[in-house]
This record gives C-alpha cells, structure tokens and sequence, in this order.
DNA sequence: GCCCGATTGTGATAGAATTAACAGTATTTT
DNA sequence: AAAATACTGTTAATTCTATCACAATCGGGC
C-alpha cells in the first residue's frame, strides 16, 4: 500500500500537532480541531486517516497518543534514517543546525564539501567530510537521504556521485533541477519558486 | 485571470531555465525539452504555455527572450515587491545572504529581530531592525512579503504583528502551522515533513 | 511546388484529490 | 428509555489536474 504524497505530507503534519497536544496533556483531539491547526477540512483529516487505518473510540476523538503511534508505524523506518547534508554553506549549516535536536527518526550524521577549510570541521555535533569521501562513508554509515545545498553550478556533476553513492532520496535545496534515476526519490525545493508563487498571488490580491 | 498555483511554480521554474538558456545563447527552445529539464512532459509544458496566452513559432520552439518576457508579465509586479526576513537566526541569515544578488523582481529589503545584539547589523547589505518597528517600517518601505524564521514559540505571536503590519504574502518556515485571515497568502514549507515524506518514499523503494 | 517529418495547440478523456452527503454510533439530555 | 446531539467512517459526486490523441502548421528535402 502506498499513500499519496499528499497525504504523507499532511500525516507528517498531524503528527507535530499531535506531539504538540501531547506535550499539553490533551489526550483526545477532534477532526475538526486538527483540521483548523493545517489549513484543511475536518472530512480530510478523517479521510487521511481512514487511508492508513486507524479508527477512533467514536465521538470523543482522536486518541492522541495512539494516533502518534499508529502515523510513526506508517512513516518511521525501523530504526530510522541517516541523512548527509552535502555542501556546508550558509544553507547547509542553517539546515544542520536546525535539525539537530528535533526529535526525529532522521539524523543527520554527516556533512560533506569541497572546502579544505570546512572538512573535519564539526557544525552542531556533525562532522563534515571530504566529498571525495561519499561513497565510503554512505557505505559505513549507511546512509540513505541527502540534502544538497552545494552551488548551483556544481550540483549536477554532486547530484552525479551522490546517486553512485547508492543514496536513496535527495532534497534539493539548488536552485537547479537534478535529474536522476528512476530509482531515486527526488523533492525539489526552490525558495526563489515559492516566493515568486507568494508575489504573484499577493499581486493578484492587491489588484 | 487566476492560474493554478502549479502552474505558476512551474512558471517561475520554466523562467529559470530560460534564463540559463539565454545566457548561453540558445534562441529557441521545444516543449519537450523544457519539460526534461523539469521533470514533467512536453504536453504539460505546452498547456501552461497556453495558459499564459504565448504562442510561438510553429516548429521553431519558443523563443527564448520572448517568453521570458510574457513570463515575466505574468509573475512580477510593476515594480517589484519588498521582501523582509523577520528572525535572523541560522536560517534567517541564510536566506538572505542567499537571495541577495540573485536577479529577481523580489527585493529583501530588510530583516528584523528582537535580539538587540542583532539589531542595527547589517547582513549581505541589508540591515536589521527591531520586531518592534516592522509596522513603521512596513509603511515606509513598503513591505508587501515577510518570510517567517522565527523560533516555533514565538511563531504564533510574531505572525500576529506580522499580520497587524499588513503584510499580504507569507512564507513560513517555522514549524508550526500559522493562523492568517483571508486576506493573507500564506505559504507553509516545513523541512521535517518534507525530509519525512522523502523517508517515507526511500522506505518503500527498499522494502 | 509538393510531400514528409517534426512540433505546436487544444478538445476530449482519464485520473487524482477534495468535498459533499449521509449512515452509524456513542454520549448526553429529558 | 427515547430523543437529541455530536462525532466518525465511508460512499458518491464533484472539481481540479494531467494526459491522450489528433488536427493544424511550418520548414526542409526532393
């Protein structure tokens, strides 16, 4: 059984929310309430969980804590994923940054560049490699998912030795599309695409 | 005319490729290869081409320049729009530094924080202001988008004042999902759920 | 000058995602 | 205990998006 993209999306959102209940001790959540927490209707939160399973005790909502349980069993990995972000810039150590400490089964736990001056530096407990190095230490680490945040000119010939490194899925944070092979999962990112999707209906909007 | 948010990220990521198209001289260029470079098919390309109401040399391809034009006449505003980065942690500062000099209609034109050490300094040219004067500021610079960095706590309160300043676009990246009235383009891009969706899909690929 | 091959533009169609509609059920009210 | 209420689960309808299929067009080869 493999659920839509969308789907995936709005379960990995339901879940922050419900962590977010937990922490404040609600036990019980209603379709309704999640549904206003994510910008959508309360038939489509029942609907996507309907899509993996789960059902309620009737008329007093969602148990929360079960719920957590039943999206981290569709979503989780066993023993989670490791992730490498590649090209330590800006972007790529905000990103690590950021990550680190999220409770996640995702650990980012490699970085790797180009940059002699950046190889073995350590940015929020990772440590960052050669890039000459990716397939040995994807092989090692065992690592599965990587976040590129290199240069756009150097991302096609990157993306190259990151799919020979037998790493699974790629976030593209470049501003280039990568092309890659059937399969590899690919999510392309572009932050210059949202903000000029933002401007164009602001515009709309304002006229 | 309103066109589907797809289609208007496709736009702005068919102008893209355009633009490296000119730059290395290429006049003309087919449907079919357009849609290589973006993951999608030649049909695709051509019906939001349609869309946008071009029509090109039959055979030839499009012309390069011109639909960059007609692209342009459809995403951008007269003048441009005025960007601010509200919260200059890690990513904040990425952000910037990253869209400074890309050429673009879309300006940062200033951040702001609430840390007084931040205050007052100047990142990749643009300067940084206190939460407390984005209203003013907002007026006399004529902000019309604010790109959200701030800590998930602060999230709600600051997208609040945002909202109070009367900013019409919004991009998130803060976790938490935020509460705007009708009125407000919103955008909500969360890393977590999109390193989670790629998980997912990883997952199944090797299962 | 006429045919062939390549490419666009678009009506029709299929497919995916969302929304509506409503039956079913537990809880509260009377 | 029957009725009203307030939810969920699910089928059906709808709407939105992407794809198919093909007529129309143009340039180049003969």
């Amino acid at each position: 059984m493999t659920l839509p993209e969308r789907t995936v999306e709005r379960l990995s959102e339901y879940r922050r929310s419900l962590l977010q209940c937990l922490e404040e001790g609600k036990t019980h959540i209603y379709s309704h309430e999640l549904a206003e927490l994510h910008h959508n209707t309360a038939v489509q939160v029942r609907r996507d969980i309907m899509f993996i399973g789960y059902t309620s005790m009737q008329r007093k909502g969602y148990d929360v804590r079960e719920l957590i349980g039943v999206i981290g069993g569709i979503l989780d990995s066993e023993k989670g994923l490791n992730v490498a972000v590649i090209g330590i810039g800006n972007l790529g150590r905000a990103i690590t940054t950021y990550f680190v400490g999220k409770r996640s089964r995702l650990n980012i736990i490699a970085t790797f560049d180009v940059d002699h001056n950046k190889i073995d530096r350590v940015i929020s407990g990772v440590k960052c490699y050669p890039l000459s190095r990716l397939k040995e230490m994807t092989d090692s680490l065992g690592i599965s998912i990587a976040i590129m945040t290199v240069p756009a000119d150097s991302a096609a010939e990157v993306s190259q030795q990151v799919q020979e490194a037998g790493i699974k899925g790629i976030m593209n944070f470049t501003t280039v599309p990568l092309k890659m092979g059937q399969d590899v999962y690919l999510d392309e990112y572009d932050m210059i695409t949202s903000l000029e999707k933002i401007a164009y209906f602001v515009k709309l909007g304002l006229s």
